[in-house]
DNA sequence: GAGCCCATGGAAGAATATTTACAACCCTGT
DNA sequence: ACAGGGTTGTAAATATTCTTCCATGGGCTC
């Protein structure tokens, strides 16, 4: 299903039947382009331009056959172009949670892309433990009931909500994990995932030393790019999850180590 | 757009994933076949066997790409209830920031209320310690630089994103703090205050016994409300921040306990 | 282990939606 | 009356999805 990702329209001045549109799809939650038709007696490759129109400025989302309302917290970041890359992330995700078992303890790690999977763990009714620093991840995953959700103790250490400080690696030092998923920012020169802040990087080593296997997971937007300082080497992990193809050097570095690659393209 | 007029499944029955197929769509309103196969890591086709199913049990619509719920009400669950007397906890909570002073050690419990006191703390710039067991108001504390934000280790005990469990005790008896704000759901027969969940209740008696202050925060919601477990006598409380003119009962209540009253009205 | 059930995913042709292009129509100003 | 801009409906080609059928593989009973 192709959504589309079109920039901005340029008027954003709505006519009276957009608005109506707009009402309906909003009040109903979606609207299939048929019943449009109907309900406003025109044909429907006219409500179809003023579904275009409606998902151009954000204010449906479209799909086959019909468009859908968008809820106010995912407006915010719904023009931004970083829908690509959150695609990717939502494959990656995916694929770290379907080899998941049941009544697993996983560690979950700080990062947009750990995020993207506590949501989709919470959507499936999957028995697990998960541990996690990451806030947003906790606040995904809290009303899911199948799913234990543990909460590091620890000092916020910024606006992206992971918890940091020595009382962290403390409370951690109390699990064993079956499964961590570690984030990384970048690679080193020898293909080693790197990251800049050192007090997440103690955290996701001691994940990893108290775990029973360790997963790495990286968009592929981050095959080029450096960061100061080296999590693991590469061969501490059992899989390496990405979305894109990752460079020949790379490649042949996980074979190398061992590891298992996951390239989630679409 | 043909929409499927097909009989009653005979099954009743929905499996584990059925039933999250249809939570899903009933939260999110609607959803395409393609989102859903990539939430739940199946195919396409496997999806719409499931959706065809919860169709024919009449659970959700389905269209061309896609399903929708049924429900035209949909539940804005959590995010709803906070709308509702959102001004007089913004009051409330405004008295109860203005009157920290400078380098505290504050704790925050549990609830809307308090998820405002860290959104305010969050906007001024004050220098502070804050310990939380809310998900949400540790969230709005992030990135707030001036708030060395704290939070307790613990399970998620709800869609609230509170912490609870035996650790968070622990975890919580590590702090002394210079004040403790505390909300609860209503008031047993001598006005002391009373709430639901004994766990949560355990947590808040700790932070008082461990606080030089203890203020109490209560909007004039729950003048009227019973709940089935007192959290403490009314006398250990310093100070109640209300946003209503409460019943003369609790007035004498409070002037009988030497509880100073903040009634933060229009 | 053999046989069976059934959940799953793949493939081919049918059904449906989308895109693109274009013609008809209603305004309006000249 | 006529040209121009905008809106709407129709049609053909393209793209996507739906249905149906079948092969696979895991789990179960016998």
């Amino acid at each position: 299903m192709q959504i589309s990702e079109s920039g901005k329209s340029d008027i954003r001045v709505l006519t009276a039947r957009q608005r109506a549109i707009h009402d309906h799809i909003a009040r109903q939650g979606f609207a299939t382009l048929d019943a449009l038709a109907m309900l406003f007696s025109v044909s429907v490759q006219t409500v179809r331009r003023e579904i275009i129109h409606l998902d151009r400025c954000g204010l449906v989302e479209r799909f086959h056959g019909g468009a859908g309302a968008i809820d106010k917290a995912r407006r915010r970041d719904y023009s931004e172009k970083k829908a690509v890359a959150r695609e990717g992330k939502q494959r990656i995700a995916s694929k770290i949670v379907a080899d998941m078992r049941k009544n697993e303890t996983v560690f979950l790690d700080v990062g947009t892309t750990l995020e993207t999977v506590a949501q989709l763990l919470a959507a499936r009714a999957v028995a697990l433990r998960v541990v996690t620093a990451s806030l947003p991840a906790a606040m995904a995953l809290a009303g899911a009931d199948q799913v234990e959700t543990h909460v590091i103790g620890g000092i916020v250490g910024g606006a992206d909500g992971s918890l940091v400080g020595a009382y962290t690696a403390e409370s951690l030092s109390q699990y064993t994990f079956d499964r961590c998923i570690i984030s990384a920012s970048g690679y080193d020169s020898g293909w080693a995932p790197t990251d800049f802040d050192l007090q997440k990087i103690f955290l996701k080593r001691l994940a990893m030393k108290r775990s029973k296997l360790a997963i790495l997971a990286m968009d592929g937007g981050k095959f080029d790019r450096r960061a100061p300082i080296t999590v693991a080497r590469l061969d501490a992990f059992a899989q390496l999850v990405t979305d894109a193809h990752p460079p020949e050097m790379l490649l042949e570095a996980a074979r190398g180590a061992a590891v298992g690659l996951d390239i989630c393209e679409m």
